[in-house]
DNA sequence: AAAACCGGTGCAAAAAATGCATCGCTTAGT
DNA sequence: ACTAAGCGATGCATTTTTTGCACCGGTTTT
């Protein structure tokens, strides 16, 4: 579209840190750009870029400026989706950051029933940690974002929140398959797989061995994949720790799942958040409906 | 700004209802206009006009886009103010409807007030009923509301809100004003001149009289003007009534102000209140955080 | 039936954007 | 210390885009 023009060679040019090498990018002269650059300063009435010798950055108003830039662009998005709507055409597209324990069942599953309805629509997952999923909301790349107690508030609004206890994951012939809910202390004593620190699995488990005056975690094997920990514990008769929602309860993949005690470790939160303000695209507003309701069912 | 040029042309076809007449109102020759519009119906990819006989007209695809360049307008206001603002400038404008009661004493008080820290700011105040005020909201037209009861509330996000008994004004020499409170039944028993039918004040006694089974209201004067109204009770020894934060109480006028019972007639709502979702600029946003501790205190 | 508007279009003129060459400046590399 | 490289800015010719003018085909009004 005509009127995002300069907002595109704008982007460029943060991208590229130089006013020459964005034009490079972009196929044009340097000096082309370069007037196109002054004359929205000139025509906007502030400076968006500083000057530096080896090139240009944002100054604050330039900050203001690339926020807005994708705001109007996911506002212009969202309009093109509404037409497209009321002409009956039900096409759209949703991003969503996610914490990589909705990625083997919950999201797949969501997705595929959603699309049932409207076929048009397409769908961008992507593991992300809290940090970044809050980060890819502010900067418009997602709509959508689903993970464990997120951090900085601020820019994420909470639209549903759902407690889950962690549980202990098993082969089905480990002698704690026994017992309907686990002590972490017995857990503890098994060798087992954990997550590293950033996630908040691990985090709580931490927290809880140290209120407990118990002895710290001592996992066999740390990783930042959940898939490789569920495989691990098929090999060495190990356990491992996940949220209900990234596991497959039914059984009948050769382990079996049992919940932590709530004495010894709360629950974590999963939330379902977006850009706090934004008005998110009819396809995004409406998995968005749809996520809330599954999460509810899996809350009961 | 540049990349607001087609939002400018389509919002003058709008108004003018055809191209050449939009044309003539922005100097320019139809076909250019006509080439204009054309181009940017075939960017977007969506007519959002219908080509009528004696005209054009806005289709439902049209009227979202309307909405989208009245939001994109004010975003991009918003984001003048708040560079403005980061500069140290602290320019900006605010523009309210408002209720006719809050324009005596309330609002040129507050403006002044806020206008003593922001000598910068200008402000913009308009009388609006309720659907009027609405209205002015939802197309951008002004940033705050400030009315009695306002009646869809699908697009007012209510901000604040403080209950508002109904008072009774009158000459200081007036038998009533011996009283600390007044009755409905005493007052409809004097002559007394009133809102006419649309104004809160008119709803809220038309209802207290016809639920307690008294006569109706008889005004000897019914006006739109709530200051003729205070002017007429001066002239010949009658009523008026209104609601306090559009009275002086402190006396000193001429007149005196008795509030109605509560067991008579219930308080009016006075609502504070924004576009739903919107974001403010800068000063539109410090001006209601003024507005909401004034009417706070108002409601001790 | 004629006059008055309407949106759309071909073509030339006007305006705007671009490319090229170059300047003045700062920094990186030697 | 000095050169080379990279940067943003600018004057000028060229290309691209936009505009104005004249006109068409259509519908409504008079």
């Amino acid at each position: 579209m005509r009127h995002l023009r300069d907002f595109e060679f704008i982007e460029a040019v943060i991208r590229a840190g130089s006013i020459r090498r964005a034009a490079e990018d972009m196929n044009i002269t340097a000096s082309a750009l370069n007037r196109r650059i002054n004359r929205f300063e000139e025509e906007f009435g502030y400076e968006i870029f500083e000057r530096l010798p080896r090139g240009v950055r944002l100054n604050p108003a330039g900050e203001l400026m690339l926020h807005h830039i994708r705001s109007q662009r996911s506002d212009f998005v969202r309009l093109q989706s509404q037409v497209a709507d009321l002409s009956g055409v039900r096409r759209g597209h949703v991003s969503i950051a996610c914490s990589q324990a909705l990625l083997p069942y919950f999201l797949p599953n969501e997705i595929a029933r959603y699309r049932q309805d409207h076929p048009g629509v397409t769908f961008n997952v992507n593991a992300r940690d809290r940090f970044e999923a809050e980060r890819e909301l502010s900067t418009f790349s997602s709509d959508i974002a689903l993970v464990f107690e997120p951090h900085h508030l601020v820019d994420f609004e909470i639209v549903m929140a759902v407690a889950q206890p962690i549980y202990v994951l098993m082969r089905a012939d480990n002698p704690l398959a026994a017992q309907a809910e686990l002590r972490l202390r017995e857990c503890l004593a098994q060798p087992h797989v954990a997550p590293s620190a950033q996630y908040a699995v691990r985090v709580l488990l931490d927290a809880a061995a140290k209120k407990t005056n118990m002895e710290r975690l001592r996992p066999i094997a740390e990783s930042e994949s959940f898939d490789f920990m569920r495989h691990y514990v098929l090999q060495e008769n190990a356990i491992a720790f996940q949220f209900p929602i990234g596991l497959n309860l039914s059984g009948a993949h050769g382990y079996v799942a049992r919940p932590l005690s709530l004495r010894d470790v709360p629950p974590g939160n999963l939330l379902l958040g977006q850009l706090r303000g934004r008005t998110l695209p009819v396809a995004s507003a409406r998995f968005m409906v749809q996520l809330t309701q599954a999460m509810q069912a899996h809350d009961l």
